[in-house]
DNA sequence: CCAAAAGTGTTCTATGTACACCCATGC
DNA sequence: GCATGGGTGTACATAGAACACTTTTGG
């Protein structure tokens, strides 16, 4: 019933930098190609937590949003073999990174619209990952977590069009987002150029819940 | 980077009988314990086609509808050390079956609203597998994949509240599945007690997609 | 005082929901 | 002719989309 394989989790782990949504690849030596950071299971406990370490071993950061995206295990994908890839994708708070621990884990930041070419199937991979966070964002809060802790309504909402590719009505964004009570103001205001902007922190009790809109009633 | 792991695929496969949904279980022999049907991967290609040959070992049906659900891989899940189960979930056309087969397979349809006690994590597993094609049925046409070729509207409907749980208006319910132009009429009716039916199909040439609500606009 | 970003309501349209009766057939 | 499931339309409520100007600050 059971079969020996080989098995590696990979992340695609996100985040917001220079206006753009920005994804971690390593170079591949000799080739030109990027790939996918990934790393064995040996001593984790389990496939999350591995991926977790994976993502602490590149960036530093513990506590990072994963979510496991899909198992991929086409015989064919690698050329040593069958490599069975349990993919997971990580959202990092922008500002949460030292660029230094970056170029010290061999990898760098890319952005999703001008990506390098990948090796295998990674191109598939983060095609679909990125698909995963666009539906997902539309539907779950997990925008915030591409967010510091505190932020103004005009960052969250830049947020939301830098991934969902597509500008948004500022005053119907700041109506919906306020009557969905899933953020809070804090007592303080940032300033900068213009008049300076309420900072919000998203609710750690938030329930946020979009009732689907159904294909039939 | 890598490691060795035991690997194998898992199945959860629906059906429709005596309007109930029904999930195919495995009895282990001696703890009155049930658990989901699997399969090692020493043939497959890849992974959906082990789930694929899975289910048609089980079954004798090919082509089923086929979706990978999750990869489980928690340490201590199994009491062989770790087991990473790659979970497919798998629906059946109701009519589609031959009980024969089933028993030959030495498994039984068991309705998901009276479960018997499973093993190991497979009560998560199922639970997650019902939730998955509870929301997928809302935005996509996978209820189709549970109906025979032809069908009544009438049996669509009930298809749809057995899976929601909740019933549906049938005038709201006919508008608006004829509006979306994903079923055809057939040149056949179906006789049987009261006014013979109407007979639809799927159309093969259907885009089933709903826009989603979003949290934000 | 001007540039720059923050903040604020209303109207119109589309979508969803609730609801009750006649129709065609088999027995 | 009656029991059984099939088939049909309208009115009301809710949600979404489009739209422009005033306010507050820093330089």
């Amino acid at each position: 019933m059971l079969t020996l394989s080989d098995l590696e989790v990979r992340v695609v782990v996100f985040t917001l930098q220079n206006n753009q949504l920005q994804v971690l690849l390593h170079p591949i030596k000799g080739n030109k190609l990027w790939m996918l950071p990934g790393c064995g299971l040996l001593e984790s406990a389990n496939l999350e937590s591995a991926a977790a370490s994976c993502v602490e071993g590149l960036t530093g950061l513990k506590e990072v949003f994963l979510e496991q995206l899909y198992t991929y295990g086409d015989a064919g994908r690698h050329p040593q073999g069958r490599v069975v890839s349990v993919v997971y994708f990580a959202l990092l708070a922008a500002g949460s990174l030292s660029p230094e621990r970056i170029e010290l884990a061999q990898a760098a930041w890319q952005p999703v619209g001008e990506l390098p070419e990948l090796a295998g199937d990674h191109a598939e991979i983060l095609t679909y990952a990125i698909r995963r966070l666009r539906y997902k964002i539309e539907y779950s809060a997990v925008g915030f977590e591409l967010l510091p802790e505190v932020f103004t309504l005009s960052e969250l909402q830049h947020t939301y069009e830098l991934i969902l590719g597509e500008q948004l009505d500022k005053r119907n964004f700041r109506r919906r987002i306020l009557e969905a009570g899933i953020i809070e103001p804090t007592p303080e205001r940032r300033s900068g150029e213009g008049r300076p902007a309420q900072l919000y922190r998203y609710r750690a009790d938030a329930v946020a819940e979009v009732k689907a809109r159904r294909l039939f009633p």
